[in-house]
DNA sequence: TGCGCCAAATTCGTATACAATCTTGTGGAC
DNA sequence: GTCCACAAGATTGTATACGAATTTGGCGCA
């Protein structure tokens, strides 16, 4: 018999539960491949297995995990090639959303980007290398916003969670974030309303990150045994 | 106690529900703001409200059912505001996809899409404008599966999907549907592997349906009885 | 007659129980 | 010693049961 405390704040149960595993993955706290067993989540949450599958199921919509039949949950691996894909699809979206930022962001709007851009800061000073990409990728989605293109900013926000799956597998430079600078430049764009600029900004940042990551071997993490071991 | 009689091939149960599901609503035998009563879908299934749920679950974060909590599942009714962001989504995400699949495009991707096309035809001329509406939608899919781009071509099927809904809502022309029209444009630019044409003509026509609809009103078919009777 | 409050009914949210499937460990045969 | 078959354990898939929130109908009161 579980107590059911009410947890504060917040919409429904499986809905908490999404949320705290997606951050955990955000902040690779969960790494690709790590298998979720419904019992033992349920377990932390102090939920039953009813709403843990709820929560599954959402973050495997969001290709977050996967769902294996008679099998389980899985923190995703995305593939050499899904790692492209979701760049080749960021690339498409994020500049002219950028743009589109560029020409309404308001000086509320920059103060909230700044806002983020010192967390991330903040973060990184503190060695919470994790917590600092999960902000770094909250600029992105926070630009989407701007742009008041809440369909688009959804796929972004979606782009965004798998990217840092792809940035756990595939980061090449252990080297800290140089992104920060890119953000830094995109920041001023807006407060100067230059779409022009914004979006070149965007589309060489994006370029920047896909080169960071080493796309042409395997994961460096495995993604299976039998690219592990063999 | 459920009879289990194992429904040939497909996956798991909700997997089928959905689908069901969707179909019904791309072919608007589903309308916009239809309760979905959980019992009442599972019975029609011959499954219990568990993998109601789930389907409920799958179709709300497609964006095709809305979710009130403690009230229930309701097809999705976009509103303006949506309708219009959905189509900014597919003229940012589309063209350029057209593009890709034009330099791919091998001649029996040319055919798939013919196939498309006739079926689509042939609904029409059976009077199942429904079924025209989603084999219409399909061409746009197959599009995105023949440029290779699988997360991009998630995407746009959901936008697709959505699209179906607010055509539900918005359509203005009962006029026969003239997009087929644009359609063979695109095959033929297909055929010749022409990627500035299919990019254009895909943008074109894009923009020939949003004109299609009727944004500046409130939805034809009322959202709620407050907008219907007041 | 009209308004507001309370109770019954309906429907959703969650927990638990059971069945199906997969994995794993063991034993025997070759 | 190796391989295969079978059984035990574990984990997921589904169904059902119960509690909670909302809606609806009816009653009393002004």
């Amino acid at each position: 018999m579980q107590v059911m405390v009410e947890h504060s704040g917040g919409g429904s149960g499986s809905g908490k539960v999404a949320d705290s595993l997606a951050t955990a993955i955000h902040e690779h706290r969960l790494s690709p491949g790590m298998k979720l067993n419904e019992d033992e989540v349920g377990e932390i949450y102090g939920v039953s297995r009813t709403v843990v599958r709820a929560a599954l199921q959402q973050l495997a919509h969001e290709r977050l995990v996967e769902l294996k039949r008679n099998r389980g949950a899985f923190v995703a691996q995305p593939s050499v090639r899904e790692a492209r894909e979701v760049f080749e699809a960021r690339a498409l979206l994020e500049p002219r959303t950028a743009r589109s930022a560029a020409e309404r962001a308001k000086a509320t709007d920059v103060k909230v980007l700044q806002k983020h851009i010192d967390a991330e800061h903040a973060a990184l000073r503190a060695g919470d290398t994790g917590r600092a990409l999960h902000l770094s990728g909250m600029f992105h989605i926070e630009i989407a916003r701007i742009a008041d293109q809440t369909t688009i900013a959804d796929f972004i926000a979606q782009l965004v969670a798998r990217s840092s799956l792809i940035i756990a597998l595939y980061w090449q430079r252990r080297t800290a974030l140089c992104e920060s600078h890119a953000h830094d430049a995109l920041i001023k764009a807006f407060g100067r309303n230059d779409p022009d600029a914004a979006e070149e900004l965007m589309k060489l940042h994006l370029v920047d990150l896909l080169t960071s990551l080493d796309l042409r071997d395997q994961p460096s993490v495995a993604k299976s045994l039998k690219d592990a071991l063999k």
